[in-house]
DNA sequence: AAAAACTTTCAGAATATTTTGAAAATTCAA
DNA sequence: TTGAATTTTCAAAATATTCTGAAAGTTTTT
């Protein structure tokens, strides 16, 4: 396999699997093509690249620039924006967790929370209505935590190791 | 609110936020019903209740299961086939992680397997290209092993307890 | 201040996903 | 068996998402 072939198959297949968890095909190419650029690249040449239009490339990068996986870079001399990738993957990594734990958990447990101010348990109905929402609460609450700590520590070796020795 | 309120409520809630996290709206929507509901329905119950019709119904009745997230339930002189959800949230978080795990980050660490192999480290490029390639499959590994371990280690209060000593 | 260079917006077009519903397949009782 | 009840399939329709490209907006140079 030739190194051109390798990275097209790269940017696809970052593609591909970007749409299995929620994130638009483009975006995920823009992504992977910044991520093996060794320069930053411009909107023209991102188009001319990946064969998409203006408006397409302009949108993606934007939302790309949300997750905070790419940064504008404004090279002097130069009136065209250009926009580099995130290269550390672990960064990239804790960038995509904490992203989706706060569109994903975040609405969840806000969602709960209002339906259970909502209602009073003075039926049995009612009752396991509330039991039900309290628990997926409580699960929603959980995750969200567990998420915040592991991003918190950094690279978090030592307690990954810790986690393998107490599933022995 | 009353309660047929609030049950609406978190059906609609519930298929909304589905989308949000790649899973299709009226699988959500189905889940939570039978969540909600005490007893097993069967597919014409779901259609009358959610006003779709049969074959969608089937379908996602078939994902559903294929999620584990409900099961089929024969009962003694029915022709019909019912269908009762998992009540234990815990098991249903547990569930929805792993099925997530296996869609997402195992398609990953194969397809950055395959790249790895096919490209040898003999200029400079190739070596750049090796390094993201392999920083890749390190993380989706990790992620992999991670959520392993905490999918094992049941309800997992002791190891919750202990990331959040260990990130004070 | 005008013009050139560049970026952003957004309505309509293209594409992808989901849903319908009727036909085919399956299951079960008699 | 037969046939009625039920489930499954799948092509076409409906809906939702993404993409295009030209016009509008912004910034910089002259």
């Amino acid at each position: 396999m030739e190194i051109k072939e390798a990275k097209d198959k790269f940017i696809h297949t970052w593609g591909t699997l970007a749409t299995q968890w929620g994130i638009n095909r483009t975006m995920a190419q823009i992504h992977a093509l910044l991520l093996l650029s060794p320069r930053s690249m411009n909107a023209d040449e991102i188009m001319a690249d990946l064969q998409i239009s203006r408006g397409n490339v302009n949108m993606n990068l934007r939302d790309l620039m949300d997750w905070g996986l790419i940064y504008k870079q404004l090279l002097p001399g130069e009136r065209k924006e250009f926009f580099i990738a995130e290269k550390d993957i672990w960064k990239v990594a804790k960038q995509i967790a904490k992203e989706r734990r706060r569109r994903e958990i975040g609405p969840l447990i806000e969602a709960m929370e209002d339906l259970k101010e909502g209602i009073q348990p003075d039926t049995e109905e009612k009752e396991e209505f509330l039991k039900i929402v309290n628990e997926i609460s409580k699960v929603s609450v959980f995750a969200d935590n567990t998420m915040t700590s592991l991003l918190k520590s950094d690279e978090n070796w030592l307690l990954n190791n810790f986690i393998k020795v107490f599933n022995k």
